[in-house]
DNA sequence: GCGACAG
DNA sequence: ATCTTGTCGC
């Protein structure tokens, strides 16, 4: 396994970030092209970070959608490449993230992202900015509302409010389990807000967060650690 | 002007 | 994101 350096041309400050995010915005496919939910594979992506050393190690783990059995991982290590900042999360973490699709032995199908879509202060969050560059469906499925304002959606599992910029629906409040604070689902990139959350529901049936998640967190922080193999099938 | 602000 | 133990509850 290779560290994944920074890509030449990548931006450097946020004066150069913030262009690219306005010269790929209008690239975002609104239309439904990927599996529907429950169908089909689902990929998770999620990265872990090294705060001293400047490293982030991203996992992908692929889950059959029917299922929700885990059928193919990986990782890959990098350079931080951005710093933190509000808005441009993407710019942190997406080369590192690719390198983990690309080391996949099989077709994501749709990829869900932990953070958000179209929810975003310039409607191009990481999710979508992923599916742009992949081609790839895409949703991001995030902890906090961010910036954006919602109604609490009501108690049961499956309940919903809109996630609100203003007056635009930016993505929703769902839901996932009985009680529990919600999750913030938005659009990433070839699917539409409702099927975001049908596919949401369908990877929740016993955590808040979906499964996919779950397992690219728990996958790339153990990486990190020097826990788990880092090469999966190359001892 | 001052905070708040995905991960 | 990350720093961190035990503890209450199903």
């Amino acid at each position: 396994m290779t560290t994944v350096r920074i890509p030449a041309g990548w931006p450097a400050t946020e004066e150069q970030a913030l262009a690219v995010q306005d010269e790929l915005r209008g690239k975002v496919v609104l239309d439904e092209t990927g599996p529907p939910p429950g169908a089909g594979r689902v990929t998770g992506v999620d990265v872990a970070y090294d705060d001293g050393r400047d490293v982030v190690v991203a996992a992908a783990v692929v889950l059959d959608a029917a299922t929700l059995d885990v059928v193919a991982e990986a990782t890959a290590i990098g350079q931080v490449s951005f710093p933190y900042v509000p808005g441009l999360l993407a710019f942190r973490e997406i080369p590192t993230v690719l390198a983990a699709l690309d080391a996949l032995p099989c077709d994501p199908g749709l990829v869900v992202c932990d953070g958000y879509g179209l929810a975003h202060p310039r409607r191009f969050g990481l999710a979508a900015h992923l599916g742009v560059l992949t081609g790839l469906p895409t949703i991001g499925v995030a902890k906090n509302p961010f910036t954006f304002t919602h109604d609490d959606p009501a108690a049961p599992r499956g309940s919903a409010t809109p996630l609100l910029a203003g007056t635009e629906e930016v993505g929703r409040a769902l839901r996932t389990r009985d009680g529990v604070k919600p999750v913030f689902v938005s659009v990433g990139h070839r699917v539409t807000l409702p099927n975001a959350c049908a596919h949401t529901l369908a990877l929740t049936p016993a955590y808040r967060l979906p499964e996919t998640t779950r397992h690219a967190d728990s996958l790339c922080r153990r990486v990190l650690k020097g826990t788990a193999d880092p090469a999966p099938g190359h001892p």
